[in-house]
DNA sequence: TTTATTGCAAAAGATTTGCAACAGT
DNA sequence: ACTGTTGCAAATCTTTTGCAATAAA
């Protein structure tokens, strides 16, 4: 069930354990972990991997393209497995939950080209921040 | 011209030189600017200010909603002070540049109630990606 | 064997904090 | 005067880096 582990051995990733270990612990939860969390997963399989590699490691994921980046309020940035389809983030302004959502609309087609500044477009990405269920009710 | 300072006097804020040199700094431009340069410029019409003041200033601010926290991939928070109009973000990839734009649509509108997980969404912000054309020309 | 990757430990960058001195109201 | 704000310096948290040891191909 390892899709992600597959692309990346195909693309000829030199694999090591540590690699293959950071790469599972992202693709095993659809849920946006911060290094420190990969890395605490990361060695309870596997104890002597640095953090150092698991911040080498993650970087790699994304310039490969296969990891996004998720930058939120909080110090820490978060890291999305789910690069390959095309989707947007819904986060609870309490508790710092993030859920992947669709839109109906293309976010990209609101923007007029006479707002564009001559820039060349490439992505839209949307945060919508609100209150989860739990944080609502005041959990 | 300073809307901010006005604002902030009206709700009562105690008014120091240093808050009111922060305020001054954010309201001039209207770009967004990380604590840093916040801090450069305020030292600049205030050399006895501190860093920490700065930062406490800057937090004070997001707190009373007259300013915006923005993150982005870079290390540092930018501050935007155009919080009183709803606006979005096109951001240079390269260089780092933010512009405040205004889509036609309101992309709350996009999220379906189906797909909103039982959150209460309070708010929609979408970063459009790109090269400004400074950096599409190779510069 | 060759070359890229790892671990360690130290460094760097951003932000927060504790507390005594100080300045608005 | 009272109370909140400031400056300083040290602490904290996240991320990066240099380099010798190590392991994948």
């Amino acid at each position: 069930m390892s899709d992600l582990l597959d692309r990346l051995r195909g693309r000829g990733w030199r694999m090591t354990a540590q690699r293959r270990v950071v790469a599972e612990v992202l693709d095993g939860e659809h849920i946006h972990l911060t290094a420190d969390e990969v890395l605490a997963r990361a060695t309870a399989r596997l104890p002597e991997i640095s953090r150092a590699t698991v911040y080498n490691t993650l970087g790699e994921l994304v310039s490969l393209g296969e990891v996004v980046e998720v930058a939120t309020d909080a110090r820490a940035k978060r890291y999305d497995p789910n690069a390959h389809r095309p989707h947007q983030h819904l986060l609870c302004s309490t508790c710092g939950t993030i859920r992947d959502v669709h839109p109906t609309d293309d976010p990209l087609s609101a923007l007029p080209t006479h707002e564009r500044f001559g820039f060349t477009v490439l992505a839209a990405e949307v945060t919508y921040r609100g209150l989860c269920p739990e944080c609502a009710a005041g959990a």
